[in-house]
RNA sequence: GCCGGUGUGGCGAAAUGGCAGACGCACGGGACUUAAAAUCCCGGGACCAUAAAAAGUCGUGCGGGUUCGAGUCCCGCCACCGGCACCA
């Protein structure tokens, strides 16, 4: 760890935050606004006061996904995504653009709820604490924000367009003719539904935003309900607490509707293919059929019911030898025998009573039990029994399956525990191959009846035959399934958005817009009731309206507010509209005036988005949908809201080393350690795992990197080389206790050198651990760019006068001079080259999001310039621009030194053109070419640019190093592949 | 189990099918210094060889393949990370 400063940041630094603060150097401008004639926006474009959409610049939106503020305060994965955000809207102000740079809060949440119910501090005030120390930490990054937009979801200006939008989802319907949704006053009504009551039950039922009585996900612990998507493993996503099922009357959300709009429009989206699948697989559609299966009757003469089942391999209809239904299905109590109802009865109880997590760990079992009544096989008529078992889910397809143990794993355990008959109807294509559960694509067989037969079709050609066949005989259709069910909207919680909802004689209606916001009523104890209300209810002067109504009591999801914020920073103090159409055309259309200097037009949608993949399916799904019914109903000009996205990788803890030891005592080899987990302890959290040979459980230990060295493939001990290490680095945590602080590494190496570091790790997207050592790398970069510019005579001057005067004062910054060797002088040949060099490499890595290999640009510049006698300021200058995206605080300091020294006035170097590459410079007059013998390297030849392939041939000949080689051989093939390689086939 | 991603020096990493390891960390040597820190310069994949070098051989998780040439493309494995998980 470096002791000595390299450079004075802690004046440097807060000196230029303040002055950009106080020039609202970031502004992002809207349409119409009046931009003062003295900002350097408008000096760069020419502009001054107010400005139409057209006479703007084209813009760039360019967003993070806003944090919740957490008591905790910032880490350091929050500042690599604003990192690099913030570099990219740096850059692309010097290109010219308009930008769009917001933060925000995402403040409605839990564990301000949980904090107030123990200390009775109302969430309020917590939130806004948390608030003002997160926006401390991110004012100090330097980041370009522009904080006259600033959104927070629990401020009554923000959640009265939360409520608004819930109104619009309420007040529409989703026509499946257009496939979008539309006001519920264009809703059709069937046909015989006269009274006002069916009509009003039908439109209520048919509403984007509706109520249901469903089973729900219940947290005891929360007291709250939770959507499936905050449900894991049967335990809450947050705290960890089992959830079990329990009927709840409920706001829903008809997500369900835009399950194929959802899924289709991925493939228009600039996103990483893993997000996308991610996507898919949480919409999960299947294709395949519903088959109508009639029971045998029971009952004499009465019509048999059918039951419906949905398969996607009806191609394997001829192998269903019996069927399940889920233990809820509702057919279930009319079909069971008298001989079997005690059974039944009993599985049902069983089934109802187990939560999800029990359900999950009890996963692996079978059971079920026999209904006693049959089924025929629509195909061959066949009678097969009818069971009730847990594994056929209630809320999936049609809660019923034809069970084909052949060929699917589920149904041959099941029929395997239970001794029903398994037959062969696909034949795998490998012959050797076992046939009982090969549940892939084969040849159908055994499939045949009178009049159809699948018998050696490929599956996929069965599939449509049997398809079109059972269509015809009107016993099934083709038809699509998704495992995306409706978005459970309600929790019973104090900190969230109340519902603008109240009830009248038992019915919902919507507030007047004239209303809202509706304010959530101060309280002071946050706890449900005691009857099991909602916190709200503990207000019954804010539940009870005067006319005798009721207000809603739950509140909405965290979600809610996060679902929309991208569309309030466009016109962040609007009172009359969630958005203006003016801002949201200019910002989500393609808006603004084209450029006139190199560099993109402007793109729909927000241009880039960046955050954590936790968000992969909850927020990106959420949103999305909404941003489709806000489309629907036109006021959104855009059919998806983020049309580039990357995630940014999990930045772990410091690499750790773990030494295992059995219980006796001795120590074990890491490599013979197997189901390695970890486990709370004492102190902290420790690895644990099993001993391969003997299965004694092992007991890690940190050890420390002294105690270790490198050997072959692993690490072992010093002291006892045959016992391995286990080395990894794990994802930051308090109980761990390996949580780095943005603030102890501002303090010791500032603001540029931690956003450079966090850039320069590795590439945004990945896995990285982090090092507080690789710090000091891009801090000495740091400052040996000082260095390049600065006299050390009077930075030792500055460091004296430093110690005696009142601290913290930059004024004494302007003693630091110039070296002499910054001169006004014209830059050589090989100078202009280097630079220009980093102007290509730089852009491209910027352009590619690569910035890490964008640093190291600007470090072999800074490597090369440091050996000029004279450094040319022209070039200084334009490197400065280079570098002021990522540090831009050392940047500013130098450049306002820089350009004092000429005398004349200088632009804003955050507004500054970005240099443009001339790529004759970066022509070689000569070329080294690697000359290969059977692809290995065995000279390299100088030759000129111009050089034919034949003068390269024959200087490669020529060469002494491959005549020696190929003495003895003959040429078959010569390979010149210009300005890359020579490469000699010879035998 | 299914889907996706990633495997390159002691570590973080770089390389449109064309000289593997740019740039940094850590390390070793040197200069400066009374000394240290800081700074500046030099070194560096492994093996073999040697007083030192040159030359040589091997080398991008493993095994095959395509190609004049493969970290990169194809086929088959393995490991780790992430997501989903009785979704018929």
């Amino acid at each position: 760890m470096s002791s000595r400063r390299q450079y004075p940041f802690d004046l440097i630094e807060p000196k230029w935050q303040q002055r950009w603060e106080a020039q609202q150097l970031f502004r992002a401008w809207n349409p119409g606004d009046a931009i003062p004639a003295a900002h350097p926006f408008a000096q760069r474009h020419g502009l001054s006061g107010p400005t139409p959409a057209d006479k703007l610049p084209p813009k760039y939106y360019i967003l993070d996904m806003f944090p919740y503020p957490s008591g905790a305060g910032l880490h350091v994965g929050h500042p690599e995504g604003y990192t690099a955000t913030d570099i990219l809207a740096r850059y692309r102000r010097t290109r010219g653009y308009n930008v769009l740079h917001p933060m925000g809060w995402d403040a409605f949440g839990l564990p301000a709820e949980q904090y107030a119910i123990k200390t009775g501090q109302h969430p309020r005030a917590t939130t806004e604490a948390n608030i003002a120390n997160f926006k401390r930490q991110i004012q100090s990054l330097g980041f370009s924000y522009d904080w006259s937009r600033e959104v927070d979801t629990t401020d009554p200006g923000y959640f009265r367009w939360t409520q608004w939008i819930f109104v619009q989802l309420y007040g529409a319907w989703f026509n499946p003719r257009t496939n979008k949704a539309e006001p519920i006053s264009t809703l059709v009504y069937p046909e015989g539904l006269t009274s006002a009551h069916e009509r009003r039950s039908y439109c209520d039922s048919k509403r984007m935003a509706y109520v249901s009585e469903a089973p729900v996900n219940w947290c005891p612990e929360l007291g709250t309900v939770l959507a499936n998507e905050e449900v894991i493993d049967g335990k809450s996503e947050v705290g960890g607490f089992p959830v079990v099922r329990r009927p709840m009357r409920q706001w829903m959300l008809r997500i369900t509707a835009y399950a194929e709009r959802l899924l289709n429009d991925l493939d228009g989206l600039d996103w990483t293919h893993s997000l996308k699948e991610m996507q898919r697989n949480w919409i999960g559609r299947s294709d395949g059929a519903e088959v109508r299966f009639a029971l045998v009757s029971t009952k004499g003469s009465e019509p048999a019911p059918v039951i419906t089942v949905f398969t996607t391999r009806p191609d394997t209809l001829f192998g269903a030898t019996y069927m399940v239904l889920s233990p809820e299905h509702r057919l279930v109590d009319s079909i069971t025998t008298p001989q079997q109802r005690e059974a039944v009865d009993a599985y049902k109880n069983f089934a109802a009573t187990k939560s999800d997590l029990e359900r999950t760990e009890l996963a692996r079992e079978k059971s079920g039990v026999f209904t006693g009544a049959f089924a025929i096989n629509p195909v061959d008529q066949k009678r097969i029994p009818v069971w009730i078992a847990d594994y056929v889910l209630a809320t999936y397809g049609t809660g019923a399956i034809m069970a084909v143990p052949g060929h699917d794993t589920r149904d041959l355990e099941f029929a395997t525990k239970f001794n029903l008959p398994i037959v062969q109807v696909v034949r795998p294509p490998d012959p050797k191959a076992d046939w009982r559960g090969f549940v892939e694509a084969g040849t159908a067989t055994n499939s045949r009846n009178a009049e159809i037969s699948l018998d050696d079709l490929p599956t996929a050609d069965a599939r449509e035959k049997i398809i079109a066949w059972l269509e015809s005989k009107a016993l099934g259709r083709r038809t699509i399934n998704y495992k995306l069910r409706d978005w459970l909207f309600s929790r019973q919680r104090y900190w969230g958005e109340p519902f603008p909802i109240v009830w009248r004689s038992g019915q919902h209606e919507a507030l007047p817009d004239s209303d809202l916001p509706l304010q959530p009523p101060d309280l002071t104890d946050f706890k449900p009731t005691s009857a099991g209300d909602p916190p709200l209810a503990r207000a019954q002067e804010w539940t009870a309206l005067s006319d005798g109504a009721l207000r809603e009591t739950n509140t909405m999801p965290q979600w809610a507010g996060s679902c929309w914020y991208y569309l309030r920073y466009l016109d962040a103090r609007n009172p009359a509209a969630f958005c203006g159409r003016e801002a949201e055309k200019y910002w989500m259309g393609a808006g603004g005036a084209p450029l006139n200097v190199s560099g993109a037009p402007a793109k729909p949608g927000v241009d880039l988005y960046v955050g954590g993949t936790e968000h992969a399916v909850l927020h990106l799904l959420y949103s999305r949908f909404w941003h489709k019914v806000l489309f629907d109903l036109g006021h959104v000009s855009t059919s998806e809201p983020f049309f580039k996205l990357v995630n940014q990788g999990l930045i772990l803890g410091e690499l750790e080393f773990t030494l295992f030891s059995a219980e006796s005592g001795r120590h074990v080899t890491a490599n013979h350690v197997k189901n390695i987990s970890e486990e709370a302890s004492a102190d902290g959290v420790r690895l644990v795992g099993v001993h391969q040979a003997s299965g004694e459980k092992c007991i890690g230990r940190r050890v420390d990197e002294e105690e270790i060295e490198k050997t072959g493939d692993g690490f072992v001990l010093k002291s006892s080389k045959a016992i391995r290490v286990d080395a990894r680095s794990f994802k930051m945590s308090k109980s761990r206790g390996n949580v780095i602080s943005p603030d102890v590494i501002l303090a010791q190496y500032g603001a540029d050198a931690f956003r450079l570091y966090e850039m320069f790790m590795g590439p945004l997207e990945m896995v990285k651990p982090w090092s507080t050592k690789g710090v000091d790398g891009v801090y000495r970069f740091l400052g040996r760019v000082w260095r390049l510019f600065i006299d050390d005579q009077s930075e030792t001057e500055f460091e004296q006068a430093a110690t005696t005067a009142s601290a913290g004062d930059a004024a004494l910054l302007d003693r630091i001079r110039l070296k002499p060797d910054v001169q006004e002088a014209s830059a050589s040949r090989a100078q202009l080259k280097t630079l220009h060099a980093c102007i290509k490499n730089v852009t491209e890595d910027l352009d590619g999001l690569r910035f890490n290999t964008a640093i190291s640009e600007l470090m072999v510049f800074v490597n090369e310039a440091m050996t000029w006698p004279v450094k040319p300021a022209a070039i200084l200058r334009e490197f400065l621009i280079l570098l002021q995206p990522f540090a831009p605080h050392i940047a500013e300091e130098l450049w306002s030194k820089l350009t004092a020294s000429t005398g004349q006035p200088a632009p804003a170097l955050a507004y500054a053109p970005w240099p443009v590459l001339d790529p004759a410079l970066l022509v070689e007059d000569f070329m080294e070419m690697p000359v290969q013998v059977n692809g290995k390297l065995r000279d390299v030849i100088r030759v000129a640019a111009t050089a034919t392939s034949q003068e390269i041939e024959a200087a490669a000949l020529a060469s002494e190093k491959v005549k020696a080689d190929l003495a003895g051989k003959t040429i078959r093939k010569m390979i010149v592949v210009p300005k890359k390689i020579v490469n000699i086939a010879a035998g």
